[in-house]
DNA sequence: GACATTAGTCACATTTTGTGACTAATTCAC
DNA sequence: GTGAATTAGTCACAAAATGTGACTAATGTC
């Protein structure tokens, strides 16, 4: 990442990391050194030859010194959404991290509680809209909420992050049922006390071999 | 959308514009001079200060002579899949329009049904495939189906559409019920006798103005 | 031992879905 | 005209999925 080059760059990829800490969704930003800029995400330019999912990869690996467990496209923005550095073209992607490797490499670079937000230039704000509505978009398709967590979790964790990037409570006995159903996690024989409280069973992420099938149009989803 | 230029170009926009005809689905392709390129998705440079999905709307109107009823964002790719003119980024949209609107512009712009593509290159069938998946992945959330047809259709008509976007056959009755818990169609007092059998009733797109709150995870969608 | 706390399960009413069969309105063949 | 064919539209009911409160289980604290 470059603090303002100054120079007509042809495209920027931001990358809006995302983690959960401490029950709340967080995105880690960076203070410009020019005051006026304010907080912007961690971004590049890519590299000769590199693909786009790479240098976004890599710009996860350079903030924070671990790959992203999930990544993702999340937009494109043109001219009319100026990047800081005369970017032509700025594209959007969406990270995911566990909150375990969440530390940041530079003082510079700091979790944000996405319900709380710093100041951040209108143009900058849509880009960060556009890699959160991704993650919680694809929540439901994809394994997101998974690789929040570490390797093993208890089911009350994994119920936590799902409210967490849903924004609601869940029902518990509902949320075990739809987790059984779609035959996703599998019980491990370890189980973890934490202090009080009944101990809870380990569980790990075991997706089918097979894709299992969707379930047609739903018209309630809709959006007008 | 020019044919080679030759020319090093920072990024290009294709666009998977598709229409469904004679109850098939289709995509708009554009025949190089070069005989070696074959077929590819029409494209574009985006003009100085052209927004990325202005710049996809106007490759539409190039090409077809109408505005894209429904435009999005279906993709991006890096150096790693390159494109013809040697652009370092290629944005892919994906673009839908009414049947009836469907008249291409130049002999070298030929509708292909989407089962039965012509030869293309691997890398082009990549950013194809991209566009094709985000109509079909957004076919849930988004009105594209109402856009393929005329202002007022028969619920049959809207269920064929279905259909071919969705590559299977549904339930009538499921169809219907579903269609009027999301309030979505507004019935005419017009009919259509399309020859023989029973006349059909016409019917309008009409959301609620209050958007439909979702129903939260369906671990069963959720893919592998 | 009583109680607070977190995990995990059960049961049942309610809602949603899949599906076959029915009725309705028209054209076509004769 | 009469009846078969064809397409539209509805109904009813079994099956499946969902929402929800209440229950049991295992631990720590006092």
């Amino acid at each position: 990442m470059r603090d303002r080059p100054f120079r007509r760059s042809p495209f920027a990829i931001d990358v809006g990391i995302f983690t959960v800490r401490n029950g709340q969704l967080e995105v880690l930003l960076w203070k410009t050194a020019d005051a006026r800029e304010k907080w912007i995400l961690p971004w590049d330019q890519p590299k000769p030859q590199e693909q786009l999912e790479a240098a976004a990869q890599r710009i996860v690996r350079e903030v924070i010194g671990s790959a992203a467990a999930w990544i993702e496209l999340a937009g494109a923005f043109g001219e009319g959404n100026r990047h800081p550095a005369d970017a032509e073209i700025s594209v959007a992607f969406s990270a995911v991290l566990p909150g375990t490797s969440a530390e940041a490499k530079d003082p510079q670079l700091v979790w944000h509680r996405v319900a709380d937000l710093p100041s951040m230039t209108q143009k900058r704000k849509t880009v960060l809209d556009a890699a959160l509505s991704a993650v919680r978009f694809r929540l439901e398709d994809s394994p997101i909420a998974f690789r929040l967590l570490p390797a093993l979790f208890t089911l009350s964790e994994l119920q936590k992050v799902y409210e967490v990037l849903l924004g609601k409570r869940l029902h518990k006995a509902s949320f075990r049922r739809s987790l059984h159903a779609a035959e996703i996690v599998e019980a491990t024989d370890e189980w973890r006390g934490e202090g009080r409280g009944r101990p809870a069973q380990l569980f790990r992420y075991a997706p089918p071999k097979k894709k299992r099938v969707g379930r047609g149009i739903r018209f309630d989803a809709l959006i007008a």
